[in-house]
DNA sequence: GTCTATAGTCGGATAGAC
DNA sequence: GTCTATCCGACTATAGAC
């Protein structure tokens, strides 16, 4: 009963030994194109659901590849979850260094928070229409409901950045302390409001006729979550200044 | 390739011939443990993670039980798909009655039609807090990133319900079309708010260093929400009004 | 309606040649 | 670094006794 459902990622053992600067033989094409395809494989199938047989055929790989590059199954979600959080990482360097940049300089007051916010909303919602991030949310939207070490590793590297960033916007927006319980469910509020496009796709898809959510959806959807932000930051300011 | 990477769910012929009236022997105790205990294991592990003998095992019956009554591996998962939606719109059946009789009377303005919204919110975040509908989440947003019949059984009967009727109530609360993209937008923004604490839960708990969502944790959440959708919907009206 | 025994398949991992 | 061959465990489903 309590025996183990199934072995699901602990500490990966991954050789990885060179593959970095030499490239023997098209070696880290390999190596690519096995994440790649784990990426997609795992976040629609799941852990137990995606099979490496297939993931290693579909890129065009030998099974045993996979123990090499990676050490095994669990080593090869590992570093789809690796893959995830330096693209992000990446991704959203420019946006995090213009805000902690603000942030140190000091002159951030609530209008000019308010603004940041809008554009931190602006940016993750022309994230969600990168191609890449597509199957990026089915793999995270997964680990949350039963998160293993790869959701920690994304957590730390992406989420964990970013939200304490948000929430300290949203607090100096809302005349606030970012300490408090309402600034963080506030700052939840705001990301869920777009981030539901992606972790309620199929739900979307249907009741808005959508066949794909794209650049002509990210750009109908971005002006609405923008001021949807500004009014519920205004009001909250209001709240919090009587 | 193309040759069938698992055999999801697609017909599922399940017998269940007598069981409704009759019980004999407890048997439709083992039917409601075995639809209980595989509601779980299957939003934990997703389909083909779960294993109908760890189900049988833990429902106190046999795997062959699984057979009997639901035809299989398949049918067990559209039989908690059923169970999913039976439940919800149980619970969901007072507000929706009580909504569509107000639209019904036609005497809906704007201001009626914002406490709607909020009854509505107030409701749907109560129910997140239910323990059962904690492993609902979990199957639902599998579901959602990659569907199958088991979402369109989940659709037709709850999100299809609900979300046209909170989409006609924003239109009136904006002053909108409910034909309009933008309402439906604005109508998942509203979701997400509250949607988030449940699909996100993993990061939630991290960054707000709680420990479950609970009563607790839904009585902080729920003013903050309604009058944050209460913000959005008023800025929407008023830009609407010009 | 519940159970045992077992068939048949597919999974990940290993060993070792090249 | 890539490949084949193979092991062995775990899975779902079937057959048939009770």
């Amino acid at each position: 009963m309590t025996k183990a459902a199934r072995p699901r990622p602990k500490s990966a053992s991954r050789p990885r030994k060179a593959a970095r600067g030499q490239r023997q033989g098209g070696a880290d094409g390999t190596r690519q194109r096995l994440i790649q395809v784990a990426l997609d494989a795992f976040g629609r199938q799941g852990f137990e659901g995606a099979s490496t047989r297939v993931i290693a055929r579909k890129a065009n790989a030998n099974i045993s590849a996979i123990l090499y590059h990676f050490g095994g199954k669990e080593g090869l979600y590992l570093a789809v979850a690796e893959h995830i959080a330096a693209f992000i990482e990446g991704r959203i360097a420019p946006l995090r260094a213009r805000i902690e940049a603000a942030l140190a300089g000091g002159g951030v007051d609530a209008d000019a928070a308010t603004r940041l916010v809008e554009l931190a909303v602006e940016r993750q919602i022309a994230l969600l229409a990168e191609p890449e991030t597509e199957a990026f949310a089915r793999f995270i939207t997964r680990e949350q409901q039963e998160p293993t070490a790869a959701f920690a590793l994304i957590y730390d590297r992406v989420m964990g950045v970013m939200l304490p960033m948000l929430r300290r916007l949203v607090a100096i927006a809302s005349h606030d302390d970012p300490a408090r319980e309402a600034v963080g469910i506030r700052t939840f509020a705001i990301a869920g409001q777009f981030l539901i496009f992606r972790v309620g796709r199929a739900a979307v898809l249907r009741q808005m006729g959508w066949r794909d959510i794209g650049p002509a959806q990210v750009q109908a959807i971005t002006p609405i979550i923008q001021h949807s932000v500004r009014a519920m930051l205004q009001a909250a300011r209001l709240e919090n200044s009587r």
